[in-house]
DNA sequence: CATGTCGATGAAAGCGCATTCACATTAGGG
DNA sequence: CCCTAATGTGAATGCGCTTTCATCGACATG
């Protein structure tokens, strides 16, 4: 309708862009086009398609663009072509305001700035952006609102919003879950899903301290309520237990409210004053813990791993820094955020509706000097 | 002209929102309207000003938008209301996409690892999402159309984008300049800049050395051909020997190539090899070219600082982590990604256009086991 | 010379929303 | 019970762009 150049009568007189030129305001196509004798459909050709259009008009759309500052408006773009060219991600924000400049938290957020990482690099490698937003203080509702409408499609740590929202939205547009299982009900759970392999990898290195170190008394310790994580590790632990004829009761020996290096401390120092034996091994549910252990059972002058065997899950780069180097499970992090945007752009790229996929990805057992595996020299080895 | 209720003949029947609601496609406003029984215009209000709508008629709305699992387009709101609700930042690509895995560069990211965590935090306080870009392969052209045209605001790490693209951008929406000092003319540079203390760090940490060690004979290494922050530590370096005495060359005495930890390692091996008498303290630019030179002096059975000092620049999480801990100087990153930010806000609120800003965040000297302030524990005290 | 072909450009329409009026409805005041 | 003032709702318009579709030349072909 724009200068209305059609029979239609209407109030203004279509002077909308004339007005707009004379205050200093954002130019438009419009303004590039007047002033480079065009019409608006040839300087959006010229950033389109370049090709089609003739180089000299090219150059000189080029060059009165550049005299006034043009910038395609995004939101003009994505309207009109119904797509954002950006993909999202939500993830929960372990930052406390108040613990700013704390880096207690600082393994909690390495989880997210890897994903972050994984995502960015291969959303820039298909030609995405990404948006990033931790889940508001104003509820998810806003949440939604910030990155559901801007963005083409998006991935959504587990338990950063509720699960309905999610499926109501997963319906017209692709959402990948990260590192939460899919809901006991399929026919609830109609989203793409990356997981790391926690039960395998649990197992495996539980495994290892049976088979190869030849343990036998093994105290598990998890955190929070009910992480669906820490339960899969756990059933992984319980069935290399088993598998090997060792004796593991049906829940973790330990479950501490947070998954803190204190709460680490502090679980170690309880299981050493049971009654009863002191367990040959403690295997905990994530690194940050049991480096609290290393610390208290330093403390209380037991050796590891001589006197006790100390394990953990995650690979924080902490847990190589250590000493002794921790034994753990390494999560693929980064390539889980690689993986979502493949599964996202898999899903943008037209092909056909398919089944909700999910993806294990595999980790890797790090044999280090806390199980036994390795020598403790004084200076981490790095890079 | 949806519809085309007013006098206009027009060729199509306006059939278009009818003929969107049989294929499965994205639910919009009028979906959403017509199966509440209200028009667009309330629908839009239940979203942007709830209380103007009866309760009556907000709860129709929401109901038919959830059963539809409609979500407001980001792009038609953006359009209509002229802003996003979105800042941005561009950063430099620091990973290889063929050193995918390799932990080497992992302190390079981190750096920007820490500004994307800072401006997320911010951002989100003031109700803004964050898009986040690494120089494209493309070229900054395509950076330019896929963050400048989707945000209200955005901050560049030095280095990222060219000026002069950032000056024409920055005439019509708030930039700022991360880590970069001003443009020697500044009528060239109209950005906002947030900088760290570069130069009064490293002359805190050299007057250190100097004065409450008694080291005499200091040997900076610096690294990359021209960075702006190795030439600030510089000068910082330069003018505390030039006030307490101490000679120092007009040129590091070393510049390596990169910023790695070979790259540290190599240059401690040179700098012991030279002829003359062996420095009494290494100054690097950076902590990760220290963590690797502490590497090659202990092969080489040197003690730090007993024999030799060694000192880093930023204060990364490994820093504090090598035995011995490294005495450095810490950068607030994180808090620069939120200033940056507040900068955008405050110029995003409508306050009369004022003179470029420019930050210089303070920094401190963590004095640690390197230079000889700290004993050195076997375990790391980490949090 | 008429005709067809192809490349470059312009005209027009609409993407989904916010917003401004105008209008309808209701509540308050006399 | 009428008039005015809130209050709630609807019609219409444009935000800046992409995308047909039509047009207009410049040529090549018969």
């Amino acid at each position: 309708m724009r200068f209305h150049r059609h029979a239609c009568i209407t109030r203004d007189g279509g002077l909308t862009h004339e007005r707009r030129r004379i205050v200093n305001a954002i130019p438009t196509v419009y303004d590039v086009a007047e002033r480079s004798g065009v019409s608006i459909a040839t300087v959006s050709r010229v950033y389109r398609s370049p090709d089609s259009v003739r180089a000299a008009t090219r150059e000189r759309v080029l060059a009165a663009a550049s005299e006034l500052g043009y910038v395609p408006s995004g939101n003009a773009r994505g309207l009109a072509s119904r797509s954002t060219g950006v993909l999202g991600l939500c993830f929960p924000d372990y930052s406390d305001p108040d613990t700013v400049g704390a880096e207690d938290d600082d393994a909690a957020m390495l989880y997210s700035d890897q994903i972050i990482r994984g995502m960015e690099r291969a959303a820039r490698r298909h030609g995405y952006a990404l948006l990033i937003a931790a889940s508001l203080a104003g509820g998810p509702e806003s949440l939604v609102a910030q990155v559901a409408g801007r963005v083409d499609g998006f991935a959504v740590m587990a338990r950063t919003v509720p699960t309905e929202e999610l499926e109501a939205i997963s319906r017209r547009r692709p959402v990948v879950m990260l590192a939460g299982p899919r809901a006991q009900d399929p026919s609830l759970d109609h989203l793409d899903h990356v997981e790391v392999a926690n039960e395998d990898g649990q197992y495996e290195l539980t495994r290892h301290l049976v088979h190869d170190h030849g343990l036998r008394r093994l105290a598990y310790v998890g955190f929070g309520e009910d992480s669906p994580d820490v339960e899969a590790r756990f059933r992984g632990f319980r069935r290399a237990c088993a598998e090997a004829g060792v004796e593991a009761a049906a829940a973790p020996a330990l479950r501490m409210p947070m998954m803190t290096q204190a709460e680490g401390a502090r679980a170690a120092r309880l299981l050493c004053e049971r009654s009863g034996d002191r367990p040959e091994a403690f295997v905990f549910a994530n690194d940050q813990m049991a480096v609290g252990a290393l610390q208290a059972l330093e403390r209380r002058g037991l050796r590891v791993p001589d006197d006790v065997v100390v394990t953990g899950f995650d690979g924080i780069p902490l847990s190589r820094l250590v000493r002794p180097a921790l034994t753990t499970v390494r999560q693929p992090m980064v390539r889980m955020g690689e993986e979502a945007v493949d599964l996202l752009v898999r899903r943008l790229s037209g092909q056909p509706p398919q089944e909700p996929v999910s993806l294990m990805l595999p980790v890797g057992v790090a044999r280090r000097a806390s199980c036994g595996c390795e020598e403790t020299p004084v200076l981490p080895t790095v890079g």
